[in-house]
DNA sequence: TTGAAATATGAATTGATGTTCATATAATAA
DNA sequence: TTATTATATGAACATCAATTCATATTTCAA
């Protein structure tokens, strides 16, 4: 008996792990693991262009993964939830084990 | 504080995700998640080609998702570890829930 | 309103990858 | 050996996505 679950989830699974399996956007998400950060200060703690830091930024949130917050002429960025970091979670284990 | 891993690790997170993140690889390794499958099993249940199971096959191979064991003719698959059922069941909750 | 800082975006490029098609290899039976 | 079934593989194509560069937008202060 197939447990294989239907397209359309299939689908979204395939999108949230093709989300999640882009280096930059990893270093985005462990910067903001810990809360919101403006886009300078994970600009500098990933070590990425600004722009590049923008993009992948536009793509975590069309995903909602993160959340936005603005600021004056800052904008705070957030996890959206603990499902992300449930899954970096186990991403890391199976890499770090064994 | 910066929590984000080292690059390397980081670089073998993005592997198996980038690996997880395939419609055809999704279905395989659903499709033998409670146990080992012919390759021509996988195919029926997948519903796709002969020859772009056994493509992906060998990706999943390569990068140590699956086992291999031959018996004459036929080939069969499984899961190589736990671990990749506790990522298809993050993800899978986190596309379904809410 | 001018300027500066912070952030976003569009275009272009380059490299990677999923799929198909045709064919090759492996194993067994007749 | 020949035929048949099961599986694997190489080449070609077509699509997509990460990155860079240049520039636009937003917000606020002077």
């Amino acid at each position: 008996m197939p447990v294989i679950p239907n397209d359309s989830i299939l689908d979204e699974m395939e999108s949230l792990l093709n989300i999640a399996s882009d280096f930059t956007r990893l270093k985005i998400m462990y910067a903001i693991s810990e809360g919101e950060k403006s886009v300078n200060e994970i600009v500098t703690e990933v070590g990425a262009s600004q722009s590049l830091v923008s993009h992948q930024l536009k793509i975590l949130r069309k995903a909602n993964l993160v959340s936005t917050r603005r600021e004056g002429t800052h904008v705070f960025y957030a996890l959206a939830d603990d499902h992300v970091i449930a899954l970096l979670n186990v991403v890391y284990e199976h890499v770090t084990e064994e």
